[in-house]
DNA sequence: ACCGTATGAATGAATG
DNA sequence: CATTCATTCATACGGT
């Protein structure tokens, strides 16, 4: 049972009367994530899971589930949009810094993770992180919001799960039960 | 020099205190096209090149950035939603029209250009004008603002550059140097 | 001063 | 993965 899949319309009081009047129906509701499921969204992709598979990412809708409805479709484009649209504000970047040197160093927010080059995971799979997809309270909220300083970027070393071998980089590294 | 890509916030003085008090962060302000750029970008979407690939946006940033900042993405949104809404106000008038058939004849502006269905230009590239990107003086504005008369629609048998070979048929076909 | 509209920006949802 | 469309949020601006 449970509908689980399929992308998920915040099916609650949704009423519309177009702006003239005419009634439009109940007309299609689009997902629209609450803030928590963004925060974890965001966490788990800067923690370095740009690109899940199959049933991570059904273990991440159960998760982001304990927050509001949502469907594996909705996480899959999720992180497709996600890992698009960073890679182009990383190109832009890119672009303005050639051209304009100067103004260097703000290393500041304007893309999210995906590491360009290096191979870690890139092409198909992904779970490049040591993320290990808890499925229980909402504590965890805390330490999540703490890791990413206010929304994109900034990695805190919070780790658990021991050390992970080989440590591949960059991303934000995390997580959580 | 400048910056040229990423979106330009107008800058000026721009501060921010919510409205209860919580900073919320600077927040950007949002690029507010000159007469000149409007007119620029309207003339070319016009002309038929209503959805400009990255290379041609790239130019048409540079074309602007002579009457103030501009950046790619800010040309690419401008794109996007003239697109948009044109196709959309297209829709309104057609669905007002099958529900009110008397009110006819009044073919008059209300969208920009996007024919509908015609295969055109319609999915892919775009350039389907004979537009030819100047890089130049201002003085065009003359015959571009003419092109147009008053904004929106209007169209002129300016044209030059010889004769496109195939003459591709509705948009106003325009341009300059 | 407020309010309504036009429109820049952001993003969910496709489609190739 | 790249592009595009639709919808929605945020706000600059004009009218009253």
């Amino acid at each position: 049972m449970e509908d689980s899949n399929r992308g998920h319309g915040n099916s609650s009081s949704l009423q519309r009367s177009a702006p003239d009047g005419t009634v439009t129906g109940p007309m299609r509701t689009r997902w629209t994530p609450k803030a928590e499921q963004i925060l974890i969204l965001e966490s788990i992709f800067n923690s370095g899971m740009v690109n899940p598979t199959k049933d991570e990412t059904a273990r991440i809708r159960r998760l982001l589930e304990r927050f509001g409805p949502v469907g594996d479709a909705n996480v899959f484009y999720w992180f497709q949009n996600r890992r698009s649209r960073s890679r182009r504000r990383q190109r832009q970047l890119q672009a303005s810094l050639v051209a304009d040197p100067r103004a260097a160093g703000v290393a500041q927010q304007v893309g999210g993770g995906v590491q360009s080059s290096s191979a870690a995971s890139s092409s198909s799979s992904s779970s490049a992180a040591n993320v290990m997809l808890m499925d229980d309270s909402a504590q965890y909220l805390f330490s999540i919001s703490r890791q990413m300083g206010l929304m994109e970027n900034t990695q805190s070393p919070v780790v658990r799960s021991s050390d992970v071998s080989q440590l591949h980089s960059q991303p934000g590294t995390v997580i959580v039960f």
